[in-house]
DNA sequence: TGTTTTTAGTTGTACTCCATAATCAATTGG
DNA sequence: CCAATTGATTATGGAGTACAACTAAAAACA
């Protein structure tokens, strides 16, 4: 998604878009309609989806050090960053040296970050609130199922190698 | 989807991705699975899945204009010309000039663009055996189901216009 | 009819996301 | 102690997209 403005194709609002019915196209229509309703909603707190799901990584994991929340985020180290950079410099982030390695760093949220991600999940509830007014509750839990069902690993056999030996955790707040 | 690579987060299999929980994440990682999964497939033909979108429309709407086929794929028209071009430069779109409007292009695909067409369908036929076989039949109609209904328009009541006189449909191959 | 407005297509530019390679310093393992 | 590995950084380039400006043709209209 290079543009952030959400595109809103096939104005024609009535019938279902032709080609929804390819499974492959559903899903991105989907998901750069829920990036442009997440941008709508909390975006307005100057947050974009990745920097939410970073703050919310590194406030349940505090002292991580860098590859190992953008292992977890699916962002390319070299990547990270400057997008690390970015949250520091506008005070969310804190990147203190590590007392274990000097190479590395621990990332914790500053107060500032830890009280706008705050303010950001109690927008994100509201859309969240929103799509399951869209598709009911139990449709919606249906549908995150099935979407992770499509993502979990189909059983590979012999391959299943312990990656890290940090283990980082999602560290959810509370699911509203 | 900048980089044409599929990433591969969160290498270590075995459990669920820990954010995907989040519709709006499970939804991006879905839709970059497929996206990966597309290329591996139908990929070795060297077609991307917009452009095998856009064959597909242009097939279905022989003698279209370059607005109604970039508008229903939801690319802006400026962009759409380079876009054409690619297709048009490796033999598999005839750019006609219109017989009724001398600044318009009428698109239809070349024999070669049928051939290859059809041979990325049967790929891509392929590709959705997998994902049914990943999720089941009633499941995987039942995803594209939900996803249909986070896309559909919520009854805009007054605001039904007609928007394009010109209607463009998706021509689909008999669905596999 | 002649003038104005709209439309189809094109070009150029800029910005974001992402992948990759190269590099440096620090750590780890013989 | 030296080689290989690892954490982090910088730099570069490709791909997708938005947007403005422009040309030529068509449509609308007085």
């Amino acid at each position: 998604m290079a543009g952030t403005k959400a595109r809103q194709a096939h104005t024609t609002r009535g019938e279902p878009h032709p080609l929804s019915g390819y499974a492959g196209i559903a899903l991105r229509r989907a998901s750069l309609a829920v990036y442009g309703a997440f941008m709508a909603e909390v975006g307005t707190l100057g947050v974009k989806p990745a920097e939410y799901a970073a703050l919310l990584v590194i406030q349940g994991n505090p002292g991580a050090r860098s590859a190992d929340i953008s292992g977890l985020l699916g962002i390319e180290k070299a990547n990270f960053t400057v997008f690390l950079r970015r949250l520091e410099r506008r005070g969310w982030v804190a990147r203190e040296p590590s007392t274990t390695d000097r190479r590395a760093h621990a990332l914790r949220l500053t107060p500032e970050g830890s009280e706008l991600l705050q303010a950001a999940v109690e927008k994100r509830a509201r859309l969240e609130a929103g799509l399951v007014a869209r598709l009911g509750a139990v449709d919606y839990a249906r549908l995150v199922e099935l979407l992770q069902g499509l993502l979990a690993p189909e059983a590979a056999p012999g391959k299943g190698a312990a990656a890290s030996a940090r283990a980082v955790q999602a560290g959810f707040p509370p699911r509203s």
